[in-house]
DNA sequence: CTAAAACCTGACATCAATGTGAGAGGCAAG
DNA sequence: CTTGCCTCTCACATTGATGTCAGGTTTTAG
């Protein structure tokens, strides 16, 4: 498939895919007149792409870990690894962080409502 | 206490400090000669800004909740509470993202040690 | 009082991902 | 073959939080 095509069954720009491949994520085939062409694979990797980058892993880190998806027995995978274990790390710090957040915006909210209901009760 | 002082004690740069005063996150008394104080309880205001910001808010976002913190009962406080509760549903399905996220490279990296492993029992 | 340290405003720089527009060329249907 | 849509490259713009620098003022320590 063309570049069209894999934006919309993936769901991202297409300047968002050329991007993708300048930075080294994202590998396409050419056609004799130079258009990228894609496979039903494609679609998968820049799906788990968009979720490593919604995870806060820049294009940089990225870069890092796929090959370990892509050829998973390569020598220096201890790096990737490394990598992984690192950004796991980090995505755990991450999550807890949130949750804590989640926690105090409930709290924010439940005195929020509490005023409310004093208000409402006194009119 | 000085702005240095707020900056060192929660952990932001006093750059973040006026750029947060400029988007009024953040407010503060003047000296006769024009430098900001702050009293200690800016200092958990700034945390929870900060604890906000990493929870992906924009400082526009922020400015809007924050009013709920100050005055507790104001009347449009109806708006901060809708937005309040749409921040908390954008937090619920970002963590449950990251969730996912993170067993995706769980399961990567289970696949990248059982490959190192097979090679070792090779080797 | 003086010098050093901290602060002030204002402006420009940065980073990363993406948007946008121009000008040119590829490709498929009529 | 032509028309219209899709794609190409290149380059500049944008956004948001923050860094940084310059030139000047305030505060504090000695």
């Amino acid at each position: 498939m063309r570049i069209g095509e894999l934006a919309a069954r993936a769901g991202v720009s297409v300047r968002s895919l050329r991007y993708y491949e300048e930075q080294g994520l994202l590998t396409s085939t050419r056609s004799a007149g130079g258009q990228r062409h894609y496979t039903q694979d494609d679609v998968e990797r820049v799906a788990f792409i968009q979720r490593l980058y919604t995870a806060g892993l820049s294009s940089r880190t990225i870069t890092e870990l796929l090959p370990c998806l892509d050829s998973p027995s390569d020598e220096n995978s201890d790096a990737a690894m490394e990598r992984m274990l690192k950004e796991r790390d980090r995505l755990s710090t991450h999550i807890e962080d949130l949750l804590r957040t989640r926690d105090a915006l409930d709290v924010l909210m439940i005195a929020a409502q509490a005023h409310r209901d004093a208000r409402q009760a006194v009119a």
